[in-house]
DNA sequence: CTATGTGAATGATTTCACAGCT
DNA sequence: AGCTGTGAAATCATTCACATAG
């Protein structure tokens, strides 16, 4: 498969939750000029970014909401459900748990851990925080297919480590630094520290 | 100011934080190869991205440290500190404000906020949630430089709208919709659902 | 007559490669 | 001799504009 540029994966996402919106709205047609006000861009960038894929519309009329938003679906891979552990219960590792957000496109948070004695076993949304030290086993018997890692700078590259091993092959890190991981493992990074950053810099230049 | 990349300010942030790190091991001096490394890219795109705003380094030499990180801190405005906001009191509202990360660069989360009665006077982490009616109020007797949105989308454009005529310049967004706001107000998203599906995509093409 | 799909043109970002300081 | 700073080249992403299908 030709290689899609990220800002597009980006974009299709964010079009899937629009068209998400105009089924529940009962909408039956839309067209690129609409999906592209929604999401800040143009028609064309809509249409080509669709075409990468293939052709999905009917010219004169637009797209069909529930067939596009079923290939998007597909395209993204979200036929399927996800098995996601979430890796430090610290304060956002614990929201993570408490976010329904996650289950709409089938990311099920399936485990939680810490490596702090205090924490482990207690109890987040009727979820046991395990821990770190048993996670190989864990996954052995029961495998994960995304770990998100919310633990300090200082830990993350070990447990990611870890986890490559035990053949986890999709992370999404908080933790401040840039992991090294094999080119067969994906890695999404969420920083708030550097979107205030980018804030900061935005807010200067104006 | 000529415009610079979104890419580029993104990288400019982390690589101060890698000088942080070499501040602290008491490292005097880093390449521009260096710091590529660490960042996961390329010592030519380092230097041109700090080419964007002067030179900084000495030939045959690198970049003095604590000079670099202090000219990117000029760069990216973290002289100052920041007043920010947290609009939204549900898991992650109220895991950002226990979130010691921002304090770092400045960033003060002063206010946390919420429209659920059930809420309103309870407290996080020493701050008390107070009730989304009265925010014009209180950012007129008290002004705040970034609001954090945490709220659910249907709440957010309005939000966006009354805070941008109460003269809040910058947006943390993680409310899953497109925000509109004026030519002088920045915004930046964070979708945790995006990013998964972001990793489900590329999960799915290898 | 409307809105898609797509080559071609433009614009932006990254990489190359080397001259110029220290 | 080593590493920066930077035009020029190459690559990548977006926008244009129009032929084409419904």
């Amino acid at each position: 498969m030709r290689k899609i540029a990220e800002s597009t994966v980006r974009r299709l996402s964010l079009y899937l939750r629009f068209l998400e919106e105009f089924e529940e709205q009962g909408v039956a047609t839309v067209s690129s000029e609409a999906l592209a006000t929604r999401g800040g861009t143009t028609s064309a960038q809509v249409r080509k970014d669709l075409s990468f894929f293939g052709s999905f519309g009917k010219r004169g009329l637009g797209y069909s909401v529930p067939e596009l938003a079923s290939r998007l679906r597909d395209i993204l891979g979200l036929g399927k459900t996800y098995r996601v552990a979430v890796i430090g219960a610290g304060n956002i590792g614990a929201a993570l748990v408490h976010f329904r957000g996650f289950e709409k496109h089938g990311f099920h948070v399936i485990s939680l851990y810490d490596n702090d004695p205090k924490k482990i076993g207690r109890k987040h949304n009727g979820l046991v925080i395990r821990d770190q030290l048993g996670i190989e086993g864990d996954i052995a018997r029961d495998p994960i297919d995304i770990a998100i890692l919310v633990t300090p700078a200082s830990a993350a590259q070990e447990l990611v480590d870890r986890l490559v091993k035990a053949g986890v092959k999709a992370f999404l890190n908080f933790a401040p630094l840039q992991l090294r991981v094999p080119d067969d493992v994906v890695v999404k990074n969420v920083s708030l520290a550097l979107e205030l950053e980018a804030l900061s810099y935005g807010l200067r230049n104006r």
